[in-house]
DNA sequence: GCACTAATAACAACTGTTGTCAATAAGAAA
DNA sequence: TTTCTTATTGACAACAGTTGTTATTAGTGC
């Protein structure tokens, strides 16, 4: 399976890569367009999706919000605004203070945590 | 503004509110309609909002998937198995050797943990 | 340049959820 | 009990974000 360095990923890849401001596929899109006119959100999706299987990128699933794709690979958490949508790093270790800490880090007065983890059940795991 | 016990109501609580299955509006929709069979997906979705705005229930917001309700008020967190969909509690308070407290708990391995705090930020906290 | 085929653009389809609105029915008043 | 008001409903459309499909285009090795 041959695999082609187009013009498309290339520019997708070097403008996620540098952003260190968690883009959506939109945001992706509205910026590689003024380059690539006719490019397409799909194509977008396509390479965004492809750069983080490929651990280039992390890939952040937001509750009832459009993924967002991040360049910073060290494990670290986000903060949404639920007013402004303002989506900001927080590098954090220890959930003990945790409320108190975020507050004195950056400001956020934190209304809600929605932690999902994924895994793998007993019966499913693969000896 | 009145409110009115409605039969989809009240028989939309019973059942979320005795159940332990963190089902989907989808799921409760199945069990709702043999009782009232002319019920809609609409109204269910309208009371299960409804009884989590009253703070009855506990919307839970998965990304990538359908939200779940929770009858289960104390703070907790959840696991889902990517591999059959099961979904279940986790109450746990440090982050400190959290994956392996999670692994001797439930036997769940887990293979990503995808965090999102909601907040509000400085500029747009209300005084 | 030519052939091969991965990647693309265009478009449709999908999932989960909410908006709209005329019809219905809960609950207060008569 | 009957009437009246209006909250709630069911039917349907619309929405957002994302993925599926497929003929066409364009990398890449020769």
């Amino acid at each position: 399976m041959e695999r082609r360095n187009t013009r498309q990923l290339e520019t997708i890849r070097n403008f996620a890569e540098h952003s260190k401001s968690h883009p959506t596929a939109e945001d992706v899109y509205r910026e590689i367009v003024k380059t690539i006119p006719d490019i397409s959100l799909r194509t977008v999706y396509r390479n965004l999706n492809k750069l983080s299987d490929e651990g280039i990128l992390r890939k952040i699933q937001v509750p009832n919000a459009p993924d967002r794709f991040d360049s910073t690979l060290e494990p670290h958490q986000h903060i949404l605004c639920t007013e402004c949508g303002e989506f900001i790093d927080v590098f954090m270790n220890n959930e003990e203070r945790l409320l108190a800490e975020i507050k004195d880090l950056c400001g956020y007065e934190i209304t809600g945590i929605d932690v999902v983890y994924r895994g793998v059940c007993p019966t499913h795991t693969k000896k």
